[in-house]
RNA sequence: GCGGGCGUAGCUCAGUGGUAGAGCGCCACCUUGCCAAGGUGGAUGUCGUGAGUUCGAAUCUCAUCGCCCGCUCCA
């Protein structure tokens, strides 16, 4: 990807920078295009007072690339990071399974976040909070019934309008047809078709009719055979009372429906125990804060750390393991006194920015959102969206919210016990405010997986070119540390100083042991999953080149492929200092 | 959930009503003294799943599951 030269600027500190490298778009696609376009557009608005012309850095540039997200999934499937679950029964929509490498892929993921949120700070505490949660949680926490908004449908564009913001329609006569058919094919539908033509409208029979044969077009299939409207139609003065009319078109909406955005657990012996699978790691934070803080002797501002399953129901996963019904969150719900919520906000997307850099995610090909009033959700007073430049799009990672006391609030409400966190020093009362970076691991991994892929084209003496797939993780991340190879295999000292290289080994890093084939292409496998380093046993090792290079090993490098040379018993020091 | 496209070996795909295929990968043996594909042999498929049409279905029809794109949603 060709990366446009764009200035940095700095909203708030000096050395946090929004990353505008526009993206711009398949020209084959304009209607994709606009939408991308206007997004990019209010983006553009979010983040500056000031805002350059973003047409002017929209071409040339593709936002995506879905051949080399081809590339990725037919990788991670082939050498064992991510399987679809239940994928010899025809696969389960939304839910993955991470194979081998992609298990310790996100294990060392994991264990670096904990690592570096709680066990390396004196300020933020673990816990590790039950997934089935009672209905009571999140009915004060709002998830149940507040964030699902009734749906309502348009029957003849499908769109989907929120019945809360469908605005109200000006009168007018509303027609209801009550059926059609098709005179070639014979087929016939009873189903009705209501819409509301306004007043001002002239002509409004023949408005309605052309309407309503649209909707039965559709229905009915779309030959080009003549459909004629059976049963003739009914008026009556419109709108009717409590009745919602797309106001695009005047077609009366379906009835509202609910979403189910949370996944239930039925339970208890005749299973009518209802509970919810946690959507989000947050609320049991919230719900055991006191029970931390008189615990552990520990005073404003701290933290409370998970890591851990939750579920959406979400409507349409997409995007690999992106959008999956089941992922994993990292989540810190930092608290603090009121008048230190906004510094430690962006003191927080600092942190969290440091931390995708340690992990191989470089800054460049991070966006940081101010999210503007009026798009957050309405208890935040800050939020910033961490977003990386994925193959398919420009997606978040993270999101660090300042929530003010909301959640303290309302759980204080809801359970009726007292959260109020008192200051011996100042003698205060008062009810902490929230920080709370919420990083999503799934998205994480997958970003890793997408950041560390290339292909490398390598030209032998001969001119002959060859393509090199490596994945090019930093060492900490990788499935793999070590690659240990005899140079033959047949070589039965080889072998064994190889099998006791590994058993030095094997204790602090993942080891692989491979003598299959040629040993260029045991390089090259080993690349393929991201092994930072190869080990290999020679005759050297063995002393039979004169004692010189006795009891050393050639350690080969991923990224450069060159070759060093180390003795053994220097090997295990030299690498924990790299792959720590 | 709606609309469009797709589903054949581990991967990428060819095969449009008549014996299930290729390349790569994989396994074994040989070869190989440091960056893949040299030799010999081998395994691999209920053609996503189920039903229907047909003498006969990977191929046509319907349903279902899944994937991709677009809408929609994303606390």
């Amino acid at each position: 990807m060709r990366d446009i030269p764009f200035p940095a600027r700095s909203i708030y500190h000096d050395h946090v920078f929004f990353h505008l490298a526009p993206r711009s778009l398949r020209a084959a696609d304009k209607k994709r295009s606009s939408t991308l376009q206007s997004r990019l557009a209010a983006r553009y608005r979010a983040c500056f007072h000031a805002r350059p012309d973003p047409s002017q850095h929209m071409a040339n540039k593709d936002v995506t690339d879905p051949a080399r997200m081809e590339k990725i999934v037919s990788l991670c499937k082939r050498r064992g990071f991510i399987f679809q679950a239940g994928e010899i029964y025809g696969g389960l929509n939304g839910c993955w399974d991470y194979g081998p490498l992609g298990a310790e892929l996100k294990r060392n993921l994991k264990d670096y976040w904990w690592r570096k949120t709680v066990q390396e700070r004196d300020d933020v505490l673990g816990m590790d909070g039950a997934i089935l949660t009672m209905e009571q949680v999140l009915i004060s926490s709002g998830h149940v019934g507040g964030f699902a908004d009734p749906m309502c449908e348009c029957p003849l564009t499908k769109q989907r309008l929120r019945a809360d913001q469908v605005p109200a329609s000006s009168p007018g006569v509303e027609y209801t047809f009550l059926g059609a058919s098709d005179q070639t094919t014979g087929k016939t539908t009873d189903k009705t078709f209501t819409v509301l033509i306004p007043d001002e409208k002239q002509d409004k029979d023949r408005s309605a009719q052309k309407i309503a044969l649209q909707y039965y077009r559709d229905l009915l299939g779309k030959g080009s055979a003549p459909k004629t409207l059976d049963n003739g139609w009914t008026v009556q003065p419109g709108p009717r009372e409590g009745e919602l009319y797309n106001p695009e078109n005047g077609v009366l909406l379906s009835e509202p429906r609910m979403f189910e955005l949370m996944l239930k657990a039925n339970f208890g012996a005749t299973g009518d125990q209802i509970a919810y699978l946690r959507p989000e790691t947050a609320q049991s934070i919230f719900c055991q804060y006191k029970n931390v803080l008189d615990s552990n002797r520990v005073k404003l501002p701290f933290g409370i750390a998970q890591c851990g399953k939750s579920f959406r129901n979400e409507i349409n996963p997409r995007n690999f393991t992106f959008r999956s019904r089941e992922f994993e969150q990292m989540e810190i719900e930092y608290f603090c006194h009121p008048d230190d919520g906004l510094r430690l906000t962006d003191e927080w997307l600092e942190e969290r920015l440091k931390f995708y850099g340690e992990i191989g995610i470089p800054r460049e090909k991070l966006h940081i959102l101010d999210i503007p009033d009026g798009e957050r959700a309405f208890y935040s007073q800050k939020t910033y969206d961490i977003e990386y430049e994925f193959p398919f799009g420009i997606q978040e990672l993270e999101g660090v919210a300042y929530r003010t006391d909301y959640d303290l609030g309302v759980h204080e409400k809801g359970a009726g016990k007292s959260l109020v966190y008192f200051d011996e020093e100042t003698k205060e009362k008062f009810l902490p405010h929230v920080v709370e970076p919420s990083a999503g691991c799934d998205r994480t991994v997958l970003a890793l997986i997408c950041e560390a892929f290339d292909e490398e084209t390598l030209t032998d003496e001969k001119g002959k070119e060859d393509i090199r797939t490596v994945l090019r993780f930093v060492p900490r991340m990788a499935p793999i540390k070590v690659g240990i190879f005899p140079l033959l295999k047949k070589n039965e000292d080889q072998v064994r100083i190889c099998r006791e290289i590994q058993k030095i080994l094997q204790p602090w890093m993942t080891v692989f042991y491979d003598d299959g084939g040629a040993l260029g292409r045991r390089y090259r496998r080993q690349d393929e999953v991201g092994t930072p380093f190869c080990v290999t046993v020679d005759f050297e090792t063995l002393g039979e080149q004169g004692g010189e290079l006795k009891n050393t090993v050639t350690v080969r490098h991923r990224d450069s492929m060159e070759q060093e040379r180390l003795p053994i018993s220097g090997l295990l020091a030299w690498l924990l200092e790299r792959v720590r």
